[in-house]
DNA sequence: CATCGATATTCCCATTCGGACATATCGAGG
DNA sequence: CCTCGATATGTCCGAATGGGAATATCGATG
């Protein structure tokens, strides 16, 4: 049985390519995001629901898909954990900038069109 | 080996989720106004790469998922084919008109970022 | 130098996804 | 009533996905 994750209504997915070996979505900013927070790849899988392999891979994908690395690791030792690099920092808050922006921008559309969609389903 | 398909670049994916059972994003979106321009499920498909097959399984998510169908298909006859409801063709330009919008409101970010990431990779 | 916590990496396996293919169905028209 | 073109569906199989577990690695610290 597959893991029931809540649906996030409205804007759901804002994916950004900037080349054919790099984009940036919803899942692998709010990795990012947790990242950041908690300073641990694992404690941001965790809390995202995913494995820690999962959550590895996204994070090979980040770094060598960008030029630079987003997320820096390093094992062993009292500095072991991770962290977004200043380039991270700046993918992360200009993604965050886009959601926002684009919400705004299209807030009348998805209201419409979710009144379209309750007026659909009302009438049997 | 897999279908080489061309990358879009900037606003790649944009996805509006209306329901647990119903969203709306750019393979959808193109399905049906493909379906819109050759009055074909099978010739949309054929269109866009896709196996007839799993054309029909979005279509058939597009029905079943808004309240109301959205593609209306008929066998036989003359009249085979198929075409998009009135509540279709809303809810198509509705997505063309986001899409539109959203590539005004983040332009200049995507830009900045395409700019960041075009800068990383040269530097070795 | 043993321990600890977190990253890094590789196997193995179940599930899912999707394509190819085969039919079945339908309805107008010859 | 047979053909034609397109929709409607099911089956089979290989590819891809992703999880779980098992290891390996690293470096500060006691």
């Amino acid at each position: 049985m597959a893991k029931a994750r809540p649906v996030k209504l409205g804007l759901s997915h804002l994916r950004i390519t900037l080349s054919e070996n790099f984009y940036i979505g919803p899942g692998r900013a709010d990795l990012m995001e947790l990242i950041a927070e908690t300073g641990s790849i694992s404690e941001a899988a965790k809390r995202m629901g995913m494995s820690y392999k999962r959550a590895w891979v996204l994070v090979q994908a980040l770094n060598e898909g960008f030029g630079a690395p987003l997320v820096e690791a390093s094992r062993g030792g009292t500095a072991q954990g991770a962290s977004l690099t200043s380039a991270g920092r700046e993918v992360l808050e200009r993604y965050r900038g886009m959601q926002e922006a684009t919400r705004r921008a299209i807030g009348r559309d998805v209201e419409a069109l979710s009144a379209l969609h309750a007026d659909m389903s009302t009438r049997k």
